[in-house]
DNA sequence: ATTAATGCTAACTATAGTATGTAGCAGACG
DNA sequence: CGTCTGCTACATACTATAGTTAGCATTAAT
């Protein structure tokens, strides 16, 4: 898995978002539906994300799902 | 699976510039390297993708990611 | 030092990814 | 007309891995 991966910068896109909202990765679990480790798998970039969760973790973090991905 | 999931609009901005572009659904599997029916059921939204699928197709469409997610 | 948040490992089960084969349709062409 | 060719849909089925969870370790802040 490739250091500079589009998974690394969704993980990074997801954390900033998530600190930005002042939330925990608990709490950010709770309104995605998911579990909290899996948030923490995503952010390290250690799981390769399916297109249903990405819009779980968008509509939690009021982004459009397209969001996390460009740049 | 919901209708008008993000699925289905996925499937469609896949197809729609892919026509766009004037590939076969085999032509756009070989660029990707993707298997030919795999990309026919991303189409479809019969299958959930993951990221770095999604990567893949943009790539070989010349398109951003995000860009098939938006909208 | 206690607490809250996150990291990390390990496991299980659901399903994405890959592949083969069949069938149907449309246009081209003798 | 019949049949050939290219494209796509669709049905399985196998195998890799995403999704989910539990438990313990580590970090950071107060």
């Amino acid at each position: 898995m490739n250091k500079e991966s589009i998974l690394v910068n969704f993980g990074k896109k997801v954390k900033a978002k998530r600190k930005e909202k002042g939330l925990s990765q608990e709490e950010l679990s709770y309104k995605a539906n998911l579990h909290r480790t899996y948030i923490g798998m995503i952010e390290r970039a250690e799981k390769n994300i399916t297109l249903l969760n990405i819009e779980k973790i968008a509509l939690a973090l009021d982004v459009l799902p397209g969001d996390l991905l460009n740049n």
